[in-house]
DNA sequence: AATGAATGAGCTTTCATTCAT
DNA sequence: AATGAATGAAAGCTCATTCAT
């Protein structure tokens, strides 16, 4: 039983490592089976769907783990602007953790993979679950919804692309610099 | 002479838009071949490097392209921020003609490319001679250096953003509402 | 079990003779895999190198074919001479029962390989287990050490020398006239 | 003119070099052009057969080059042991300077060619001009013409097989120890 | 639930050669 | 005589997946 979940959870988990670091396609289901040390035939015991529902399940799991920093971010600031900022260095330090090639690991997982509508839907929930955690803390730290939401969306917009900039220049300034950016200054 | 020219562009325009419609790794060099009508053993007359040597040559030619329509956006604006308009609305038609999968041209190109230096520093080029080409425009429409050059790289990350989560939404909504996004409302 | 074995045996053996017939090189993948009747993909399975290391296990194979022949003809013989003379002829034998191109198996197999030291070292070893084969018969047949192996290696040297005639030739009597160079006729 | 005659010169003894390294199927007609600096389209005029035509002429000014090695070695040589043991060292000297990979040039040349008669008459037919060299050499310097015919003979098939033996312990030693091995002592 | 062998379509690339100039 | 582009067959190899145990 925790061995099966073991099993399973490496292989989640392997999977959103590799593919972030180098694209659904780049990755190869040999290299995730290998590196997770699950046996060739096992995989399709837990993922009856290959690798395409691997990376599904890999990307909610990214979702979760993306959700928690940002609420980490949120819960203790005084405010969206304070909140944003913590968000984006907890941002730029995962960029820094990571190795050398490095996406947005929801982009990365989705973008590259098949051409089918599923991804492109699980990709657009993805986002619209990070848009609204990041919308609920707005609210309530005291922005009115409307405004809220489109903080968040804005806000989501600039982590994509700075993570793509932060890419090409291998640099995390790009995702320390959001906050002077998206804020209001003086 | 013209054939000559005219196979290798063939060769180059082909990739750059499966490249950017399928990512670099989920286009085969069949498929792109055969789209060019293009005879496989033609390819390395022109790309020794083959497939790489190809999709560096495809950036760049989508780098000019997009710097034309960065130039016809702003040449004729009397400010920045309408430059910057045009320029948004330009690229959400953009991304209405193409087809489905639909990535920013460039990141799609360079990111899910081979993991190598080479790629990434050229990635890096081109998102500099965007940059560049904009914030020229910027300094001549009044903006101070620091500044243009700030807000040219604000466009690029909003951009790339931008363009990653209108391809989720399949909405090119999400490139017009940009300049709303980041033009002071006073 | 069984079929394990038997489709990797298949395909050494069958590597084996192809690649004694045409060299390394000039064999190619798919023809080995159609006459051992094994599908392409399945070749990595059981040689995760690939053609060269297939190459490597069908000049193990070879090798110990070689030893068998060798032990064949020294052990019912009554001096190294005769051993010898017995060695030759099961040689010319050989060479005649095998069809048109015909190298030395062991050299066929592996200087038309891969420029590199694991090919080299390998033969080296094999042909250095040969040697020794015959080293042992010498001496059990009464030749001091010191003479037994310098008679193995100078037969090996004859062995590889007239094999490389005979083939030019296609004529086996090469092979049978070693003995008589070889031995000092009083 | 001289030009010509260069290019075609140039084609050959490059040819000769790389085909003696790597072997016939090794060496691409490419490789042999680059190092030769000869443009791709011209080696068909100089050699209606492409590649085949190319390594026979190879084949025929190795050849050439042997004879020359055996004069050198006999001629001055009070008799057919002394001349045989100069011409071992000459081989050991060449086999020194040579690079890594090294075989019997002739063999090299004709053996992994492609499985044509062409090819297997051609190296019969060098290695009997090399065989005549060396009994003319033997007959000169005193010995009957059947005895001279059998040594020389014997000298081919030693020296083939000494080269392997010390292609395979990247050891000339090998080739410096056929006198002894060959001549009667005491 | 787990496994390692099997599978063949597909990959990028290199090949020797031919052709138009 | 000389050239660089063109050519497509074939190369070795990897792929995600299925199957028998």
């Amino acid at each position: 039983m925790q061995d099966d979940t073991s099993t399973r959870d490496r292989l989640v988990t392997t999977a959103a490592t590799l593919f972030r670091r180098k694209g659904y396609h780049a990755t190869g289901l040999a290299e995730i089976l290998a590196e997770a040390g699950v046996p060739k035939g096992s995989l399709y015991h837990h993922f009856p769907d290959g690798k395409a529902g691997l990376a599904l399940a890999a990307a909610d799991w990214t979702a979760g783990f993306l959700v928690r920093i940002i609420d980490d971010a949120f819960v203790p600031a005084p405010s969206y602007g304070e909140g944003m900022t913590h968000y984006c260095m907890k941002l730029a330090k995962l960029f820094q953790l990571s190795e050398a090639a490095n996406t947005c690991p929801i982009s990365a997982l989705l973008f590259d993979g098949p051409e089918s509508d599923a991804f492109r839907l699980h990709a657009n929930a993805v986002f619209q679950r990070l848009i609204d955690a990041v919308a609920g803390h707005a609210q309530r730290l005291g922005l009115p919804e409307a405004k809220a939401r489109a903080e968040a969306e804005t806000l989501l917009i600039a982590v994509e692309g700075a993570w793509t900039l932060a890419r090409a220049r291998r640099d995390p300034a790009v995702l320390r610099s959001l906050p002077a950016r998206l804020l209001p200054t003086g």
